[in-house]
DNA sequence: GATGAATGAGAGTTCATTCAT
DNA sequence: AATGAATGAACTCTCATTCAT
């Protein structure tokens, strides 16, 4: 049971992240989400093990693209401190560009318990593993600190941009996501020298 | 109505945090945090509004003693790096000789809707002034770039730090939380240069 | 939790048989019980853990009420036969008398898988063992025939008895139930001497 | 529609059987039967007319077979007790090497409401017309008391070899349910004479 | 102030049945 | 005839909140 694949399954997963977005979680109801997709509610079970499915496979799609598509940019940046500022750049440009999804990646993904831990962690961990790679070789290529531990800047830089999304999420004010990517870059590559 | 005051205040308050960080607030029933401070359902609602409510009390009271005690911290600083690292080691020392507490503050706080705006974004508010504020004596006193963005920093040094608080949340082995202010302040100082 | 006791509890259980009888457990909802029973719907799960649960507390104390009647009746008996008369009179008037409840008996009450092991057989088992004991005693004492097998002795009765109440709730035509105790005596007594 | 017969109505017949007398009839999903017999879930409304129908179905079905082979078992007897020990046997005999069969005609038939009367009554009533057939053929040939109501005396009978049937089929413990045939008899016999 | 029995709105989930292919 | 994806009505149970005592 539960498809998690198909046409509809992706019409689904577009009418969640609209509705989680606009909603919360929590507010939304199933019958919400299979309205917005125009399907029963029933449908929704054929895809989707229960409400909690939507949101963590709305992750991990995301995260997968995510993760592709930094992997290919990172391939084409000739060092560590262009890798660094690529990441920092792709991170904010990505969500910036993608209101609800970042919207519901900072905020509604936090909500639930045991799922967190199968569905959310292991995509996560691949970011972080790009991340802690690119650290790693700037090390190795004289580019950063020996004594610095990859993991501890890792969380640095992860929770320095994390948190900028979050603003960005929670403001009133509308502004460009994309432009902190600079300023955020120059601070974060001088704590690693 | 909400008397917000009292000793069964405090009790409720204290069987919260503890239920709270064990089970999510979601899945915590009114009648549990009732049962853990021995009283009845009935008069939770005599000391707060709604369940949500418990939890914003639980924030700000938690906040204000912390905002409380590092201005008091921080007056005892004799240069902007110090307090910096003053910031950065009390953060992590007190969220981390306080597990529940640290728990609800990084997970659950963030599962509420409206009431984020008004309950929480205002202690948070003072926290945040106060990191501003030192970065900005930074750069009047020479310690720090003047083409900062002293919110940017903000953001960058209060993500960094959260993370490294959430990471050893959701970490299912203990280790020492405030071990890490000094590898974090110096990969964050030197930003700041 | 589930209090199975007090005055609602009643109230409850005197409205669920009646409506069970009616329209059958399975079509019966919780909400019409409530209304019948004057409570609002979340009561009746202050009383009972879950709604085959009412159906088994029907049973249950209607039982003990019966086995109590019963073993009441048979001490003033004089002898075996006037015992075995005894109970299939009594078990033929007493449903005769309540219709609803011989309804549910006959006919609901055979429509739960787990609970029927737990909740039914026991209080069930106390009326076979008193029918055994009549016919264990009528052997003693020479009244039939010591080459009987008790239990099976016991399921031919039982299960005549039985029967008769089954055609009588389902048939259209009423009549009175108690009127058969003697005809249905003889053939059954006949049978063990 | 619901063609109800064809090599297709017997595969989900007796697929039906299999997981009704596993499971029992409301938890039984008619995808359960369908996959079990192979089939699609539409297929199972080709051949019937919605889910109650099989179990209607197979009760008839079952009986059919039941009462032909009872007939023919009858008209080799000589005389009304061969014919009534014949029935005992018969019955016990037939459910006792059928377990599922009788599990469902012993447990799960009786949990229909409508159907109970236009389904299950006829098929029924052939058994019980060709049971007071041999009672009143034994009271005209002398056999049996002329005083005996047919119709009780069918009750006593059913309720009886019915009864010993549903005690093997709860039974946890497997024993040979044609062996009760001979004692059951004899305690009926008796009572007619 | 304190209690805890009572409330009742609310939503997730199931599954018999249909019907376009 | 056969399929199986799609439907959507149906219903149990939970639990935050209230209020008479």
């Amino acid at each position: 049971m539960a498809k998690r694949t198909g046409e509809k399954y992706f019409t689904i997963l577009e009418a969640a992240v609209k509705i989680f977005a606009r909603h919360g979680f929590h507010r939304t109801r199933v019958a919400d989400i299979a309205r917005e997709a125009g399907v029963a509610d029933g449908t929704v079970y054929i895809y989707f093990e229960k409400k909690e499915d939507i949101l963590v496979c709305l992750f991990q799609e995301a995260m997968a693209r995510f993760v592709e598509g930094l992997s290919r940019r990172l391939e084409q940046c000739e060092n560590p401190d262009q890798k660094l500022a690529a990441v920092i750049d792709y991170h904010l440009t990505t969500l910036g560009s993608l209101p609800d999804q970042a919207k519901v990646t900072q905020i509604e993904l936090r909500q639930i318990d045991e799922a967190i831990n199968k569905g959310i962690s292991l995509p996560l961990m691949h970011y972080f593993k790009l991340i802690e790679e690119v650290i790693t070789e700037g090390q190795e290529k004289g580019f950063y600190r020996r004594d610095l531990n990859a993991r501890t800047a890792r969380k640095v830089i992860f929770g320095a941009v994390d948190e900028v999304v979050t603003c960005w999420v929670m403001s009133k004010k509308p502004y460009d996501l994309g432009g902190l990517a600079k300023p955020v870059f120059e601070l974060l590559v001088k704590g690693l020298k």
